[in-house]
DNA sequence: GGCTTTTTTGAATTTCCTTCTCAAAAACTT
DNA sequence: AAGTTTTTGAGAAGGAAATTCAAAAAAGCC
């Protein structure tokens, strides 16, 4: 079994969409991005956006994240850190904590597994939702 | 807005479905508890399964479980607690380290969020495809 | 126990997100 | 510039979960 070296060509549908996850600091869907892109691409495809976005993510340029409810986030942001989740309106933010390693470590330990990384999702409300909800009470 | 009480009724095919997650420590998807209960249920269709699945979560006495790649799992043990997912074949193991709730303090002091619990999924090679592994090399 | 009301079921259909197919277009190679 | 391989757009296909609706089952009531 021999792993052939993809060999990724440059295209401006891909590069404009690696630019837009670059310049945000939220996430973005699929969907999102399409229509975003599509006011400069007018005759971009949705297959087209999804097959890029595999393929920056094999190339290490983009973190996919999945919080249940069937939905992909992409995220430009590819060194360890951690997210937040509102509950309420559902935005994901950063969390600029550096992975916990020791925790790996611990699960090691107790299971006897390979550990290689950890996934740490927090869930609440932000700022902005925190603040309307004390308003309706 | 006046939240209605939802009211389950006991259906044999409800407790069929609880009996079974709750009888195991590993991880259901709603297609192998269908193909289970098929048997003694023979007209049991996956609508029925999927329903139920979203009441008993609803009422808390199930969780369920999404890592990414569409699908979901679900989980008898409800007190908190996290999981570990083999990278090779896709296993789903409870850890059993009590939940860390200094990091919820921590990220609530970073962010200002509300931060009302966290999940955490640990990522690696279970004991079983830690040898297979080590075998082929 | 019967009668009424409300929930649940099975079966099929629908929705939603994502992947795949394939011919035409674009990007590399030499 | 010609040949080779990848990528594209458009639409079809896939797969998990949700939904629809008439019939069946459960709970409430007398």
């Amino acid at each position: 079994m021999t792993t052939k070296k993809k060999i990724y060509r440059d295209t401006e549908q891909r590069k404009e969409i690696l630019d837009l996850i670059k310049s945000r600091t939220d996430h973005l869907t699929a969907e999102y991005i399409y229509k975003r892109l599509k006011k400069k691409f007018r005759r971009l495809s949705l297959g087209t956006v999804y097959r890029n976005l595999k393929a920056l993510k094999e190339k290490g340029l983009v973190w996919e994240l999945d919080f249940g409810g069937g939905l992909s986030y992409f995220d430009g942001l590819t060194s360890p850190h951690y997210h937040f989740i509102c509950n309420y309106c559902q935005k994901v933010f950063n969390i600029r904590i550096p992975a916990i390693k020791e925790l790996d470590y611990k699960v090691r330990e107790l299971t006897g597994f390979q550990v290689d990384f950890h996934r740490l999702e927090f869930f609440g409300l932000c700022d902005i939702c925190k603040e309307k909800s004390k308003r309706k009470k």
